[in-house]
DNA sequence: TTGAAAGCGTTACCAG
DNA sequence: CTGGTAACGCTTTCAA
C-alpha cells in the first residue's frame, strides 16, 4: 500500500495538484472555506476524494518546499519536575489551537543537553523554540538565534540576551509576598535557602526575600543559606538543626526540590511545623496537602505561563519583535503558617 | 544569510554532492569512519569545510527522499504524571543513543486527543510511535498500524492488538506481591479500589489480588471497589468510612492517584495507618516518604522499561517481528504496612 | 477560478 | 573511491 499523494487526489478529483494544495490549506472560517480561491463545489469534491483515498499530507515535504513547519520545540530543563509537567500541557493546548504541533526534549539541567536538543530541533526545522534555559545555556541559546529562530524564554531570564522573547514570574514578588506574609505574622527570625545555581529566578526570588526583610528593619536577621541539588539532602539537614539551635522562627523554600527536602528533613528531626518551623513552600505538590500540617506555597499561573508563551513566540514567528512578559505569583495558605503571636 | 546546503559544501570542498553526503551519514566506529566509502583525507576535509560554512543537515529534506526521519513519537496518556515523566526521560536516553530524536506528545486520557496525536505524528514522518493507550483508542491505534508505523504498547495492554510490541509490567505479580505482603501480616479482610477505566493494567492488579485472596481461602473476604478519576475524592470517602466500619484492615491501590487520594481522605478522616488501615501503594511519589507514615508501595523499573521500549521499537523499524515484554515489579517497604500480630 | 511547471535539499541509483 | 542526475511530495509563482 504505497503512501497517497496529493496527485493522486488530484487526478481522481479530476483537478490540478494546486488545487488540491489549496484546498488542504485552507482554514475553515465560520462554516465555508475562506482563505482560498476554489469553487466551493470542486473544493467539497476534493476534500471528499481526498477523505476516501485516505490521503494524509507529507509534512516533509511541505516543510522542504515552505521553509516552515508548523511545528514548535519546547525544551524544559526537566521533564519530570512537576512544573514543567503542568506547563508542558498547557503550551500543547496553545499551541494546537494556532494549529502548530509540539515537540519536547529535556536538556536535563545541563548545557551540553541542551546544545544537542537544540541541535536536533532546529535540524528538524522547527518554527521556534520555548525554552528554560541551563546554566551555561547561552552558547547553545546563541546557535539558535544565529540560525534565525525565533526563542521564548521561559521561567528563567538569562541577562543581557537580546532579541529573544520572555515569559517569566515576578520572582521578586515570590519572595516578597512569602517574606512578608511569616513577617505580618510577627516572626522576625526569617532565613531562606537557595541553590548556588546562578539562574535569575532564585536570585531574584532572594531579591525578594531580602527587599521584605529590609522593609521591615529587619534586615540583620536576614540569611540565606546555600547548598546545590546533589547534596541538598546533607545540607539541609545541617542548616535545619543549626537554624532551629539559634532560634530561627521560619524558611521561605524558593523551590520544590528544596521545600520537599525540608519536609522530609523536618519529619527525621521529629520537628513540627509551624511550631518549631514555619515554611513557605514553592510550585504546586499533593504533599503540600499530605503532610502532616498542610504547607503554605506559591503558585505559578500555568495556564497563563504557558498561553503567553506559545503567544510571544508565535509572534515572533510572524515578525513581530520579541515580547517580554511577567506574570504573578499567588499564595496558598496552609497551616505551615498558622501562627499566633 | 541563507542556509548552508550539502552543494555549498561539496562545491568549497571541491567534491561532489554525493560525497558530501556519505560523509555526513558516516558512523564513526571506533575511531575513523567506517560505513562510508570514502578517502580519509577527503572525508576530513569535507568534514571542515561543513564545519566552517557550519552546515547542517535539513531534515526535512532527508526524510522526504529517504522516507525515514530517524525520530520517534511518545505519546503518554498524561505527560504531567510522573510515572511518564520518570519513563520519558528513559526513553530519550535510550533513543538518543540510538541517533533518534524523540517528539512528545500527550493524549490526556481521551482517544480523541490520542487520534489527533497520532495524526500529527504521521504526518510528520515519524519511524515509529511509543504509546500507553487510552480506552477506546483501538481505532486512534489501528490508524498508525495501517499506515505501517510500527508501534510500541507501554504500560497498558490491548487485547488482541496485533502487529504492535508491547513493553509491560508484571501487573498480575504486582496485584499478587501486595495482596501477599498484607496477608502474609496476619491480615485477612484485605480489600481494593480501583477504576472503572478499562485498562488492562487495572485489571490484571485486580486479578492479582483476587487469586492472591484465593491462595490464602480468604477469597469470601475479596472486595473491589470502583471509582472514576474525576469521583474519586468523593467515593473513596465513603468507601473508607463503610470500610472501617465493617473492619476492614486494608487496602491495595493500585495506582498513584488513588493511593494519593486514600492519603489524603485518611488524614481528613483523622485515620491512621497501618493501625486503622495498612496500605499498599503504587507508582513512586514523594508523599510516600513525606506522610506522617512512609507508605509501602509497588514500584515499575522505569529504566528497564524505556530502554526495552525503544529496543523493541527500533527492532521493529529495522523489520524485526514484534515482541512482547513483561517486566517485574518491585515492592518498597515502608511504615503503612508494619503490623504485629 | 484553474493549471503548468519550477524548485526546496537530500538521498538513491547508476556510471565511471 | 567518486560524480552526475533523477526523484521524494509539496508550495509557489506565473499565466491562462
Amino acid at each position: 500500500m504505497k503512501r497517497i499523494t496529493i496527485r493522486d487526489v488530484a487526478r481522481e478529483a479530476g483537478v490540478s495538484v494546486t488545487l488540491v494544495s489549496f484546498v488542504m490549506n485552507a482554514k475553515r472560517d465560520k462554516d465555508g472555506k475562506l482563505d482560498c480561491p476554489v469553487n466551493a463545489e470542486t473544493a467539497k469534491r476534493v476534500l471528499r476524494v481526498a477523505q476516501e483515498l485516505g490521503y494524509r499530507r507529507n509534512f516533509a515535504a511541505a516543510s522542504l518546499r515552505s521553509g516552515k513547519s508548523n511545528t514548535i520545540a519546547v525544551i524544559p530543563n526537566d521533564i519530570s519536575n512537576k512544573f514543567f509537567a503542568g506547563i508542558s500541557r498547557q503550551i500543547e493546548d496553545a499551541a494546537h489551537k494556532l494549529g502548530y504541533t509540539v515537540f519536547f526534549a529535556s536538556s536535563e539541567e545541563s548545557a551540553e543537553h541542551l546544545s544537542a536538543a537544540i541541535d536536533a530541533v532546529t535540524a528538524h526545522n522547527v518554527d521556534g523554540i520555548i525554552v528554560a534555559p541551563v546554566t551555561g545555556g547561552e552558547e547553545a541559546l546563541g546557535k539558535a538565534i544565529d540560525a534565525k529562530v525565533p526563542v521564548v524564554l521561559l521561567d528563567r531570564d538569562v541577562e543581557g540576551l537580546q532579541g529573544v522573547g520572555k515569559v517569566l514570574l515576578d520572582d521578586e514578588a515570590a519572595g516578597r509576598m512569602s517574606t512578608d506574609l511569616l513577617l505580618g505574622k510577627g516572626l522576625t527570625k526569617v532565613e531562606m535557602i537557595s541553590y548556588t545555581l546562578g539562574i535569575s529566578s532564585l536570585s531574584e526570588r532572594e531579591t525578594g526575600y531580602r527587599k521584605s526583610m529590609m522593609d521591615h528593619d529587619l534586615y540583620q536577621n536576614a540569611r540565606v543559606h546555600y547548598t546545590t541539588y546533589g547534596k541538598a539532602e546533607a545540607d539541609v539537614e545541617s542548616i535545619i538543626r543549626d537554624a532551629v539551635d539559634r532560634g530561627v522562627e521560619a524558611f521561605f523554600l524558593p523551590t520544590y526540590s528544596l521545600s520537599a527536602t525540608v519536609l522530609s528533613v523536618l519529619k527525621k528531626l521529629g520537628l513540627r511545623t509551624p511550631d518549631d518551623l514555619a515554611i513557605v513552600g514553592f510550585d504546586e505538590s499533593d504533599i503540600y496537602s499530605l503532610y502532616s500540617t498542610t504547607v503554605t506555597h506559591i503558585v505559578q499561573p500555568l495556564k497563563e505561563l504557558g498561553e503567553k508563551c506559545v503567544e510571544v513566540l508565535v509572534g515572533m514567528i510572524q515578525g513581530n519583535p520579541p515580547e517580554k512578559i511577567v506574570l504573578h505569583p499567588e499564595v496558598i495558605l496552609g497551616g505551615s503558617t498558622e501562627i499566633n503571636k
